[in-house]
DNA sequence: GGATGTGAAGTATTTCACAGCC
DNA sequence: GGCTGTGAAATACTTCACATCC
């Protein structure tokens, strides 16, 4: 589907998800600098910090237009300014969190998220133990409640950190309520249909992925 | 370098790292099949799990031998057996964990480590106060008694939790100090050298990767 | 002089498609 | 008949290299 090799709309620029998902990298990088007065940077600095090629770098802005200067490189605050808009992080978003166990307690108390637009204003447990409780501000709602609020509060995020056994059915919640967007911390892929964006955490893959190198590598 | 293209002792298969990268993710579904009791296995159904194509899944294990049997699919416990073999986690690995602030409890706490064969068998933080500390059943060291600590211990993993103005230097100590593998939950990128493994947990580069598709996207 | 932006070249990865085997 | 394993084809991604501009 969609692969007819002649089609004109086809040509309708698409860019590559890699591409993405090395935006926000960039960003952190920018904005470091920012804090440390740096006002202009070439792809070059930029390479050796993040570890890439110059070339990709320049490659991956020029989907998104010129914005850097020959000669002299690019602006941070612009750059800054551009990037976050692409990526549509110049506006704050609102974000629930579903289960509120250990895991999602840390979530709720992690203070990483805020200072980067990401403000977590709602918490949702299936749990009537915990229904009504406070964690770490938030008055523990229940999922009964989960339409309701992510209307109200025009939450299009969702964090999910419940067991394995209920973490299909959250999504498939999440998703019939309008979310458009999940981070899932449970050891589980879930299924989501087109449209909907999901990302996983999961620190055990991550450590099985190294451990192949380090078995038997005598140092690669 | 490494590149002369007729060169004879470039011909030992080199592994695709996105190909041991999704290793992990079938030791998972093969793990769930094997305790709902399921025997075989075939390509197509690994995929459907998976949402990957199964010639994808067959590319991938035929880098590593044929553990397939023709017209029946794979035998879930045989192919579990060999994936756990080859990505070094038929074993206990014992880990680190330095930096106990909030994030660094959570992840002592974490159960989910301990039934994959990662076993935290030792905390580090540089902060006197908690020094000494009970966390989560470990007895907190200082940052000094690492060298000694990772090498009584056998420890080559490392799980990071420190703040950003420390994780450098801590990944280079963990280095310097024989480590081979780092898990790093700080939001930056830290430089190691050739031979060593990082990976990085960073909730809100995969929440900004996620924004771009639906900040602007009417649906895709 | 120095750095960007970008077609073209070069690699890497995925998918196809089918011979071979159970 | 059904499914694996795999060269070959197709696609995706990265890097090169240079015209272009500050």
């Amino acid at each position: 589907m969609a692969g007819v090799p002649f089609s004109p709309e086809d040509s309708r620029d698409e860019v590559p998800e890699v591409v993405v998902s090395r935006l926000p990298q960039y960003l952190r990088i920018l904005n470091r600098l920012m804090e440390d007065g740096i006002m202009v940077v070439s792809s070059q600095q930029l390479g050796e910090k993040l570890q890439v090629t110059p070339a990709q770098i320049r490659k991956d802005l020029s989907y998104f237009g010129r914005f850097g200067k020959q000669g002299r490189g690019y602006s941070v605050r612009d750059l800054l300014d551009r990037l976050r808009q692409i990526l549509g992080v110049n506006a704050y978003w609102n974000v629930a969190v579903v289960g509120v166990g250990r895991l999602g307690r840390a979530i709720v108390n992690y203070p990483g998220f805020n200072p980067d637009g990401f403000h977590l204003v709602a918490a949702f447990d299936i749990n009537e133990d915990v229904i009504g409780q406070d964690v770490g501000g938030l008055t523990v709602h229940s999922l009964d409640d989960l339409r309701r609020v992510v209307t109200e509060r025009n939450i299009s995020i969702a964090i999910v950190a419940v067991p394995v056994s209920h973490t299909q059915e959250v999504v498939d919640l999440l998703v019939a309520c309008g979310v458009r967007a999940i981070l899932n911390y449970a050891p589980i892929i879930p299924h989501v249909r087109e449209g909907v964006r999901i990302r996983n955490i999961d620190p055990v893959l991550s450590l099985q992925s190294m451990t192949y190198y380090i078995n038997s590598s005598v140092e690669e």
